[in-house]
DNA sequence: GTCTATAATACGATAGAC
DNA sequence: GTCTATCGTATTATAGAC
């Protein structure tokens, strides 16, 4: 299985590209990530991606020698995407500021990327055949290290003693959940099926959760 | 596309089974949660269900008229043990204790069926085809009836202001993801392909995020 | 109930004309 | 660069023997 780190770019393969095949790159890439994130690597074809991008198979597959090719790009793509929110946190804030700051970017990030994060869902419910190793080492070494500022405010008294990494794995999931589950969330909230108007409320909710208090102490009357 | 509800059993149609009926029925059950879980519906194949459950596909077609019958009937299965916590929820008790209470049931069922867990998932990045019905009319109501109970802590000041109906996503979202994303959680916690020890550290960082504070108020020095 | 054989279609990928 | 035609395999599902 090929795969892929954040960084696996290699310039010397690219060369110059016409106007037109940027064009049709991207109208492959688009349509396809139409397609992966809602039915996974192996449930998507290239029947449906060709469709979509209104291209033909062959014409497709002469722009990406095969599907892979065209899921990996997906992925490589969406990874810099991925992390650029969790490495702006910075030791040198507020903790509610940094925490507060760091789940408005990943809920922007689901508001304005929800095929991208389906994208990543399904390669997580595969198993990460594509990306395990990007899990294991870039993603790792970055929550350890945001995980060693969050323990810093924790021996500071400036944040309630937890694992740091299981409070991303909240930060991850709440957000994330926006984008992945939208369907469920609009049935539930009795929206149309392009209404993602439940972004205002996600804020609100989440600052009370995360830099609030949900449950007030018991009243001692 | 075949739609699905909560209680969509007909007893009528369900002749009496032999004992090898049954297993066999389980053994494909199984096998296709197996399958269905990890690759979505498109992305399963009866190949690796019949190859999963020890069993020749005609032979698994002869317990199930198609792959679609097999996923309807695991759906179905599902819809109960899914809204089995949420319906638990009282609106007698306290609201930390119900909402706590709720969440290590949340947790266990994560930790006990998540392969059932990912089976919704898949479902839901697909868009729910199959159990959109359910999401819009049994889901929302009950939903909508136990929003009702946290509205009403609400206005007697016994839980903060917020959108009840979010409150529910992030629980479900912090829950489910143990299951959904296990993979990475194990990669960024470094641990070992079957182990779920991080369920230990998950009761007790979610018990913190709902029921207690997070960011302390910050101290006036 | 279980099997082998196979029909019928879906799918990934290539050949070769233009 | 794009197309039609097509190959080979995968996949769903059925027929019919045992």
């Amino acid at each position: 299985m090929t795969q892929i780190s954040a960084s696996s770019e290699n310039p010397a393969e690219r060369r110059s590209k016409t106007r037109i095949q940027k064009e049709n790159e991207t109208r492959i890439l688009l349509a396809a990530l139409e397609v992966f994130s809602e039915n996974g690597f192996r449930g998507a074809t290239l029947d449906r991606i060709a469709a979509t991008a209104k291209m033909s198979k062959p014409n497709l597959l002469y722009y990406f020698k095969n599907k892979e090719e065209i899921h990996v790009a997906l992925l490589t793509d969406l990874l810099d995407v991925w992390l650029a929110p969790l490495r702006e946190i910075s030791p040198h804030g507020e903790p509610a500021d940094e925490i507060g700051s760091y789940i408005r970017r990943k809920l922007e990030s689901s508001r304005q990327f929800p095929r991208e994060s389906r994208l990543f869902a399904n390669e997580m419910l595969a198993g990460a055949p594509h990306i395990g190793d990007f899990l294991q080492s870039e993603l790792k070494q970055l929550v350890d290290e945001k995980a060693a500022i969050f323990q810093g405010w924790i021996d500071e008294g400036r944040l309630a003693p937890c694992d740091p990494r299981h409070l991303l794995f909240a930060i991850w999931s709440t957000t994330q959940h926006y984008a992945d589950f939208s369907v469920q969330v609009r049935h539930v909230l009795g929206l149309q099926p392009g209404d993602v108007s439940y972004y205002e409320e996600a804020v609100s909710m989440l600052e009370t959760l995360f830099l609030g208090r949900l449950v007030p102490p018991a009243s001692t009357d």
